[in-house]
DNA sequence: CCTACGATTCACT
DNA sequence: GTGAATCGTAGGC
């Protein structure tokens, strides 16, 4: 999978991006961690998507092009990336929720000090962005410019992609959508396990 | 203008 | 399992 491929998946289709992206690499100078764990936000069928009403300063680059980072903040303390989907116009966006850390571990470590093991590094949305230092500062950056400090860059492809409902939402927002896409070879590395309700890609498809 | 609450995490019972 | 932390934004008045 090419940078390429990866940006072509991300302006066709978010739910189909949502494979596309898993085994992608994180990266801001020393620390690289591999994505195992993403959620598809769209906007006008979604009513859990910040899109669902329209652009607003917040959402504004989730209406821009694809491949740039939505980064905002949860419940005052959280921040959480997302990488912007399709063309100029119509909304969407990939919430990174988990990665595996591969390098720069010490760094990680040095962001996180409640971590003990690696995997406490990168399970969740709010511990990946203070891993990686991801604040408002990044928000609108260019996720797929090779110059940029903080950019996902290709990886292996994930073939067993499972498929689950996403996490988090109120009931009526969207919650039984089955747009969680994880690496099921990599479970250790995930936010929370899997529903009873998850699937594997391949099966139903 | 004012209030409620969220795409979460962590400590504590 | 439950609740606190903590604040920008959306949405209602």
């Amino acid at each position: 999978m090419t940078r390429k491929q990866i940006l072509k998946a991300l302006e066709t289709d978010v739910l189909h991006a949502g494979s596309v992206l898993l085994g992608a690499h994180l990266v801001r100078g020393a620390r690289r961690a591999r994505i195992v764990e993403v959620e598809a936000y769209r906007a006008e069928d979604d009513a859990g998507s910040h899109a669902h009403r329209g652009r607003t300063k917040r959402n504004d680059v989730m209406f821009g092009r694809a491949g740039i980072a939505y980064v905002y903040f949860n419940y005052g303390v959280h921040w959480m990336l997302n990488v912007t989907a399709h063309p100029e116009g119509r909304a969407a966006a990939l919430l990174v929720r988990a990665a595996e850390p591969l390098e720069g571990l010490d760094e990680m470590f040095a962001r996180r000090p409640r971590a003990k093991r690696p995997e406490d590094l990168l399970s969740g949305p709010g511990k990946l962005a203070s891993a990686f230092d991801i604040t408002g500062g990044d928000y609108g950056v260019d996720l797929f410019d090779p110059k940029s400090e903080l950019r996902v860059e290709p990886g292996k492809t994930v073939t067993n992609v499972v498929r689950d409902v996403r996490i988090g939402l109120a009931k009526g927002r969207g919650e039984e959508l089955p747009w969680r896409f994880v690496d099921g070879d990599a479970l250790r590395w995930i936010s929370k396990g899997l529903s009873a309700s998850a699937f594997s890609q391949e099966e139903r498809a």
